[in-house]
Formats: C-alpha cells, structure tokens, sequence
DNA sequence: CTGAAAGCGCTAACAG
DNA sequence: CTGTTAGCGCTTTCAG
C-alpha cells in the first residue's frame, strides 16, 4: 500500500492540509513544522499522487501532443523543440502518433482532452471542418505547429511556405536559370505541397517564365522520389538545369539520382532543398536548403500554449517564423556583380 | 462546467453507475437502457474524465518512456515501435527527453512515477546504483529498451553489442583485411562503446593480430566524429585498409571524410558502419551495416511491458533480438571462394 | 500559521 | 440487470 498524504500528516502530527501546503511550496507554514514534515515524507518515503492532485485541481501539468510521425526528422525535431520548453514550465507531454489519418488524429484528440491534458499542441498536414468541430468542443487551448488552419481562428505557429518556396525559386532564376524544375510534396497538402508550389509558380510567372508541366514531378516528400523525379527530368529534351526540392531527403535523393546518372552537383544541375534537416550537411556536396526553424517552431508554439493555459494576453495568435537560405554546395557560389571599387 | 457522468444519468433516468457500466463496455445492461444511455452521452456530447477514472481504478493506462533524444533518428525509430504497440494496447505514452543526463532521469523517472504511469520504459546508455535505486522504489513494471542493466536484474529488450561488434569486425577481417581500424561510442557508455569494441577487439585476437591503438579512435557517435576518425587514421604511415564505425553517423563522416581526401570506398578503403538508420542507404556508396532492429527493439519491450502489467508469465526477463549485416556498396562484394562445380 | 471538511468524477463492491 | 454507497488521494475554502 503506498503512502499517502495522511500518512505523512499522522507521522508527522500535523493536518493533511499542513502536508498539503508544504508539498506544494506554500509559503504559509512555520519553518519547524515545515520540517517537521519534510521529516516524514522523507522517511516515509512519500510520493504525491498526481492523478488525486490533478482531480481535485482540475489541472494535470501535463499536455498533450498530436504528430504524424515521430519517427521522421523533421518532426522529431519540432518535438524536441515543444519538449524542452515544456519541462522548462514543468509540463509533461503525451506524445501520440497519428500516422496522418484524420479519423485518428480526432480520436487522439479526444482521448488527450479525456486525460485532462491542460493543453494540445497539434501537427498534421491539414486542417479539416472536422478538427475545427473537435477542437472547439475543447475547453483547453489548442496550438497548431507546423501548419496552420485555412480559416485561421486556431492559433499557430508555423513558416510562409509560400514564400519560401518563392525565395527558393527565386535563388535558382536570380543565378541565371531559365530552366527551373521543382519537386513538390503532395498537393492534396495545402502548404507543404501547394503553397510551396505556388510561390514557384509566382516566381516563375514574375519573370515571365511559362510553367511546364513536365518541370514539375510531384513527389511525396521522401528520397525515393527524389530519384524518380531525376528520371523524368533527365528524359527530356530540353532538360532543366536547377531542381528545387521540397523536401531535404528529396533534394538527396534528386543529387543522388544525378550523380548515378554521371552528372554532378553543382556544375551540371543545381540543386536546392528544403527544411534544413541534419542530412542537409550529411550528403555530397552539401546541400544548399531552404532553413526551416524545426526546433523554434516547437519551442515558440509550446511557449505560445503556456500563455494560453495560463490566461495571459497573446498579441499575435498566429505566428510566423522566419526562413532563409542556407547556401552550401549544391548550388554554384554566386558571382559578385557588384564589386566596388576600393 | 463540463458534463459529469452524474448529469449523463440523470438525463437517462438511470444510476451513475449504470453509465459507468456501458462507459465500460460491460455487458451486464439491457439493450434498451444501453441505448437510452448512449443517447444521453450523445446529447450532452459527454466525456469521461480520465483522471477520475485513474484514481478510483488506480490504472491510469498510460506508461513513461523515458529517452535520451527524440530527435536521435535511432531513437525516434524506438519510440516509434513502442509508441505502436502501445497504441494497439489502448496505451498513452508520456515521453520525457532526459539528454542522457543521469540525475535527470532519475528525476523523470519520479515524476513519471507521480503521475501514476502503470509502467515505464527505459532507454539509457547506463543503468547506475541510483538507478537501480529509484527503479525498485517503483511499484510498477520497468523495462529497459536499447540498453540493459550490469546485474541483469531488469528486464530489458536489446542486441548483443559485443557479438554484433565481433560480426562487423570479424566481417571485415574475412575479406582479407589485415589492418581494420574502429571508431567506437564513448568507452564510458558501457554497452554502445565498451561492448562493441570488445567484439571488435575478440574478433582481431582470435586471428592473432594485434591491437593498434592509432587504429582505434573514440568518437561521439556522430557525423563530425567520423570526419576527425579519418583524420588520425589518415596520418598514419600504415593506414588501415577498413574502418568499423560504431554507429552510421559515425561510417558516413568516414566516407566523406575519405572522400574529401580524394580516396574512393570501397576501392581504396572499405567502411562499415552499425545501427541501419534510414541514412544508410542515402548516402554514396550506400552503407554495409551491422543492422539493428531498432523498431522492434521499440516493439517488444512495450509487449514485454503489457505482460508485466497484466501479470502475464514472462518466459525471459531479458531479450537479445538478432542483429544482422546488410551488405550494399561501402565494402566489397565478396569472392565466391567456394564454387562447386556442376 | 494550522485544521476541519467538502468535494473533484469515477469505479467497485454489495445489495437487491 | 440496476441502484447505493464508499472511497481513490489530494486541493481548497473557511474558520480559528
């Protein structure tokens, strides 16, 4: 039988609303009896039960969280970002996987908000009438990281994948390229795949560049596609001479399914990616990406879901972070067209 | 105020506990009042508060995992395999970073063990005193992933690091290598570093050759690690033939760094490395690996966990999954020595 | 500064 | 098949 609060209030003689305030670092209680007490929880070898706290408090410390897959990079990393915040405000995470099936992502979310989780930070690719019916019927606050919801009442954290993915273009055809290829995520993803293929598209348009179809393969995000992609590419006639990827490990793999191919990166095609992920550094050449601030991203929405949980005012409820371009060497050295003259 | 199972019952015109009864799927209630029940839930849009539940049921079906870095691709991947046998049991997960720092995971483990988790699993490089102090203080199951405690008193599920490190050198030692450098883990971590490199260091005793302490580099299991490997082996007046990296990571900082001296693998210097993450196989060459079942590491010592906590008999405490060498393009293809003739 | 007492929402005997 | 009745272990007024 474990030692309960009662316990330690008889050891120690005093009311278990004494044993109470000391547990919880209430400031009202005489020194020696706080002694006196801490005595006996230690020999007593007392343990607070947080499943009766969190019942009779109405709050758990703990949130809960809703990723597609724990097991890819790119998430990992926005996980680490939300986990490291959360223990800084002494909250726990239940990490569930969705695997990005949306009849499981609402089930998730309800058992989370069963388990009285005082908050859900939730990842996935689109935001569906569904989740926002789920999620309203929630009386914790919510935080979208990583994407972001079409009508944008929910509050989120995430990057402008359209611009991003115009920026990216926009790399490729500020270095003379008229022949600009790009390897899209899913479509049927509202930003990971269209967003960032329209802000090609603008790029492409603002230059006055037709799209081609066949400049376009759309891929699902990983390696293999990336080499598929080359396939395709490399059948043309008047092959594309820049790729833009829309992913890191599809940006691998289109290097990869060049260099089987004989041809090298960065001389012969130039390639960017997208995400900035730890593989990003580990291919040769390295690879010249779009840097997505995972880690931040997790980090600012959970620091965002403290302040709803804690009732204090949020300026922005939508927040985006900033992206760059990392260059490294998957992409020629630009020339310096303006040298001044010393 | 959220809709309690009190006003679900009232609603239906029946006892509380009845609602709890078709909550729980028992089968001791009439059709008829089932249903009137079920419309009643419907109606208020009902939730069961799961931590209400766990304190009167002392079950709270969620367990911890404590785990040294999510965003570590080997052990997302053990996460991964937990977190979907876990969901098959109808199991939450709380997952703790604890950045292998030990006085933190000691911490974690309390805390995981305050919010009443019916078990923990535990990933680590080390099992000290103190862990094992805290650890029998639990009164739930614990089960160690990836790692496995000196006296062999938990249960645990991993691989044999001594026997894998022997088959990558002993791998290595067959295809005529004379001077096989290492790259271990950090020797302090008593499994990943100091076991392997004693399989390694068995495997060049057993054909008598001597161990060479500038063929031996201590890395950090890390990409930069293999880099600075090459370095060292590099500046020796007899360089090595073939490197064993202890992780991947490690192996493709080797090739590269090899790379980046203008020497070719598996021609000029065959690589091995250990562990399969997906990486392996994006990179050129692709890598020969002491395969790891990472997943399935995850898989089993969840499916060991459930039996702990459903007071199953376990036939093993202890379980060493099989490791196995996936051969692709980082060393050699092998003479066929033996070739009968037809 | 401390104690008494009333729940938090649900499960689990125990009756009936 | 259904209702009654105790708690589960802790927080939180409210008195004193």
């Amino acid at each position: 039988m474990p030692v309960t609060i009662y316990d330690v209030a008889r050891e120690a003689g005093v009311s278990m609303a004494t044993v109470s305030r000391v547990v919880n670092g209430n400031p009202n209680v005489k020194p020696s009896t706080r002694k006196k007490v801490l005595g006996a929880i230690e020999q007593l070898g007392y343990r607070p039960n947080a499943v009766a706290r969190g019942l009779a408090s109405k709050r758990t410390t703990t949130i809960g969280v809703v990723i597609p897959d724990i097991a890819s990079p790119f998430f990992a990393e926005l996980a680490r970002g939300i986990d490291d915040i959360a223990s800084m405000y002494k909250y726990n995470i239940i990490l569930c996987d969705s695997d990005e099936r949306i009849e499981r992502e609402l089930h998730l979310t309800n058992t989370l908000l069963e388990k009285q989780v005082d908050g859900i930070i939730f990842m996935g690719r689109e935001i569906t009438e569904n989740h926002m019916q789920v999620f309203t019927t929630a009386s914790v606050p919510i935080v979208l990281a990583g994407t972001k919801d079409p009508t944008g009442q929910l509050p989120s954290v995430d990057i402008s994948h359209y611009e991003a993915g115009y920026d990216a273009t926009r790399f490729l055809l500020e270095r003379g390229h008229k022949r600009v290829a790009m390897v899209t995520g899913p479509l049927v993803d509202p930003l990971w795949g269209m967003r960032r293929f329209e802000g090609y598209k603008k790029a492409l348009d603002e230059v006055g560049i037709m799209l081609k179809d066949s400049y376009v393969y759309n891929g699902d995000t990983h390696y293999e596609s990336g080499i598929a992609a080359v396939e395709q590419f490399l059948s043309l006639v008047d092959q594309p001479t820049a790729i833009f990827a829309a992913s890191d490990e599809m940006a691998v793999g289109v290097i990869h399914g060049l260099q089987d191919r004989g041809l090298r990166v960065p001389e012969d095609m130039e390639v960017i990616g997208f995400d900035n992920i730890r593989l990003a550094e580990m291919v040769r050449p390295r690879l010249t990406t779009v840097v997505q601030p995972m880690y931040d991203i997790g980090a600012v929405a959970m620091r965002l879901l403290t302040k709803y949980m804690n009732n204090e005012k949020v300026d922005h409820h939508i927040v985006l972070l900033p992206h760059r371009i990392e260059e490294r060497q998957s992409t020629r050295a630009e020339v310096d067209h303006n040298d001044d003259i010393e």
